[in-house]
RNA sequence: GGCAUUGUGGCCGAGUGGCUAGGCAGAGCUCUGCAAAAGCUUGUACAGCGGUUCGAAUCCGCUCGAUGCCUCCA
C-alpha cells in the first residue's frame, strides 16, 4: 500500500487554470519534465527558487510511493540574442568575451549549477539530458514539421507557421492569449525579418559564418531554435504525452505555448497533461533577472557580501525563507525576511533537537494523528509548504510544552511524531539541521575571543588562577592561546 | 497598447461566503540571581467605490496601484 492511494493530491493546472485531482497516466508512474537553466553565466537566486519548486514537487511525489522519472534539461546550445541581423548566440557571445570554447563555458556554469544546488540539497534528477546532446533529435522534428506542411524554409532557417497551424489547433490555449489579438497588437519591427508573420517562431536557424556553435542539417549549417530542444528531449525520455510539465512562469509564452504547438504539429497530440508554473523571486520588487543585474547570486547569500543583506544565510535557511511562500505566487526578498525566517528556522530546529529526549508517558494531551494528516492535506492542496510550515509550529508549540511538564506524550505518539517531523521537515521540505559551517566558526572566534578577553582582565588583576584556568582548559579542548606582542592569538588543534 | 496574475495587520506570508493560518517584530504576565530560552495572553488586517447576498476581505463590476509576459529569461 503506497500513501498516495490515501491521499488525494490536487494540482493547480496552468492549461485549464483549475486546481485539478491528480491522475497520471500510468498509476504509481510519474513523467516530470521541468526547463534547466541555460549556462552562460552562474545560476542566480530566482533561478533556484523555480528549481527548487519543483525539487520540493519532485520529494513529495516520491514520499507518497510515486515512481518518478524526473527530466530537467541544461539548454547549452544557446539561442538568439535579439531579432537583429546580426543575431549572436548567447554561448557564442561569452565565449567570445572570455576567450574561451563554447563548450568551456558550457562546462563552467553547468559546474557552478550544480555545486549551488548540492548546497541546497537538491535531489538530483533522474536524467540531465543537454540540448547539445539531442541534435539528430531536434532535426527529425523539424523534417516531421515541414512534411506536415506546418513550417516553412527561408534562407537557410525553418520556422514554424502558427497561421497554418491556428487553422485546426488552439495557439495560445496555455497563455490565455488570442492570435487575432497577438496579430492587431505586434510591435513594429525595425530589422528584416524572414518570417511570415511575427507569430511565427524558428524550429532551426542558420548559422552566420562567424557564428561557432553549428551543426549540418538539410537545410544547411545552422542551430535548433530555442523551444525545440524541450519537445526533443521531454518527448524521448517520456513520450509523446507525460503527466507533468514545469518551468518558471516567465516561460509560460512564449516558450511553453510554442512547445505545445511543436508537439501537437508533430506527433497530433497534447503533449502534457499539467502544466505547472513556478513564481517568479523578486527583489526591491522587481523581478530578479541576469539581463538587467537586479539579482543576488547564492553565494553572495551564503557569505553575506551582497549590499541587501546585513548577513550572511545559511542554505537551508534560505530554502525555508522560500518554502514559507506558496510557489505559485510572487515573493519578495529582503533582509528583513530573512531574518525573520532565520529565527523561525532556529525554533523549528530547536525543537525538532528536542524530541528525541522528550519525555513520554501514558496519554498523548496532542492528537498526533490528527496533526500528521493536517499535513498532508496542506501538501495534498497544490504542494501548500507556507501551511505544512504552519502546522509544523503548532508541534513545536506542543514539544516545547511536553518539555516543560505541562503535557504529555505517548511512546507511539512520540514515534509518530519523530517519523513525520523527519518526513515533512527533512524529506518534503528538504531543509538540513545545520548552521552554516560560516557562521559557526564566526561564533566559535566570537566565543575565545570573550575568553580571551576575561583572561586578559584575570591577568591585569593578577588573578592568575582563573587567566590559567581559561587558558589551560581551552589548551585540554584543542584550543592553543597564543600570546604574542600585538595580542592573543589562537589555534585550534 | 494587449494578455495574465495580484493588492491581507509594523514586516513576511496563508486562507475561506458566516466559526477570521503561521513566522518575525511589539506589549503584558509566568519562570529565572540577572538575562536568554520556553510558555500563556494580546493585535479585530484584508487597496478604493459600487453591486449580489440574511451575511463578503472571500462572488461580480468599475477605479487605482503593483508585478510578469508580449524580445533572451526560472
Amino acid at each position: 500500500m503506497q500513501l498516495y492511494q490515501t491521499q488525494e493530491l490536487k494540482i493547480y493546472n496552468s492549461l485549464s487554470g483549475k486546481k485539478e485531482v491528480f491522475k497520471p497516466l500510468n498509476e504509481g508512474h510519474i513523467g516530470m519534465y521541468v526547463c534547466g537553466p541555460t549556462v552562460y553565466s552562474n545560476v542566480h537566486l530566482g533561478n533556484c527558487r523555480t528549481f527548487m519548486s519543483f525539487d520540493m514537487i519532485f520529494r513529495y511525489f516520491k514520499h507518497l510511493g510515486y515512481k518518478v522519472r524526473y527530466v530537467r534539461n541544461i539548454t547549452d546550445a544557446g539561442h538568439l540574442e535579439d531579432d537583429a541581423e546580426d543575431g549572436e548566440d548567447k554561448i557564442a557571445k561569452k565565449a567570445r568575451l572570455e576567450q574561451l570554447e563554447p563548450m568551456e563555458v558550457v562546462q563552467r556554469y553547468t559546474l557552478d549549477f550544480h555545486n549551488i544546488l548540492n548546497k541546497f540539497n537538491f535531489l538530483p534528477p533522474s536524467i540531465e539530458p543537454t540540448a547539445t546532446g539531442h541534435i539528430v533529435e531536434q532535426i527529425e522534428i523539424v523534417k516531421a514539421i515541414l512534411d506536415k506542411g506546418l513550417a516553412y524554409v527561408v534562407n537557410g532557417s525553418v520556422y514554424f507557421d502558427v497561421a497554418k497551424f491556428s487553422e485546426t489547433n488552439d495557439y495560445g490555449k496555455l497563455s490565455g492569449r488570442k492570435l487575432e489579438d497577438m496579430i492587431a497588437n505586434t510591435r513594429e519591427l525595425t530589422a528584416q525579418d524572414e518570417k511570415k508573420s511575427p507569430q511565427d517562431f524558428a524550429l532551426w536557424k542558420k548559422a552566420e559564418p562567424q557564428h561557432i556553435m553549428r551543426w549540418p542539417s538539410p537545410w544547411g549549417d545552422g542551430f535548433p531554435g530555442w523551444h525545440l530542444e524541450c519537445t526533443a528531449m521531454s518527448t524521448k525520455y517520456l513520450g509523446e504525452t507525460f503527466d507533468i510539465h514545469g518551468g518558471g512562469m516567465d516561460l509560460k509564452f512564449p516558450h511553453h505555448e510554442c512547445e505545445i504547438a511543436q508537439a501537437e504539429a508533430w506527433n497530433n497530440q497534447t503533449p502534457v497533461n499539467y502544466w505547472m508554473h513556478a513564481n517568479m523571486l523578486t527583489l526591491n520588487g522587481r523581478k530578479m533577472a541576469k539581463s538587467t543585474g537586479n539579482n543576488i547570486l547564492p553565494n553572495e547569500i551564503f557569505s553575506g557580501e551582497n549590499p541587501f543583506l546585513s548577513k550572511a544565510y545559511s542554505p537551508s535557511v534560505v530554502r525555508f525563507f522560500m518554502m514559507q511562500a506558496h510557489y505559485t505566487s510572487i515573493l519578495d526578498l529582503s533582509d528583513e525576511a530573512l531574518l525573520a525566517s532565520e529565527r523561525g528556522y532556529q525554533r523549528l530546529m530547536d525543537s525538532i533537537a528536542s524530541l528525541e529526549q522528550l519525555p513520554t508517558g501514558d496519554s498523548s494531551d496532542f492528537n498526533v494523528a490528527a496533526w500528521v494528516q493536517k499535513g498532508y492535506d496542506a501538501m495534498n492542496d497544490d504542494f501548500n509548504t507556507p501551511i505544512l510550515i504552519a502546522n509544523l509550529f503548532e508541534a513545536v508549540k506542543h514539544i516545547n510544552l511536553i518539555k516543560e511538564g505541562k503535557e504529555t506524550i505517548s511512546a507511539a505518539d512520540k514515534k509518530i511524531l519523530s517519523q513525520a517531523m523527519q518526513n515533512f521537515v527533512f524529506d518534503i521540505l528538504g531543509l538540513e539541521n545545520q548552521n552554516s559551517t560560516q557562521s559557526n566558526s564566526d561564533k566559535l572566534s566570537n566565543v575565545v575571543g570573550l575568553l580571551i578577553e576575561m583572561r586578559n582582565e584575570a591577568r591585569a588583576n593578577k588573578d592568575f588562577a582563573t587567566s590559567d584556568k581559561i587558558r589551560d582548559q581551552l589548551a585540554e579542548m584543542g584550543i592553543q592561546l597564543k600570546d604574542g606582542k600585538d595580542g592573543t592569538t589562537f589555534t585550534l588543534s
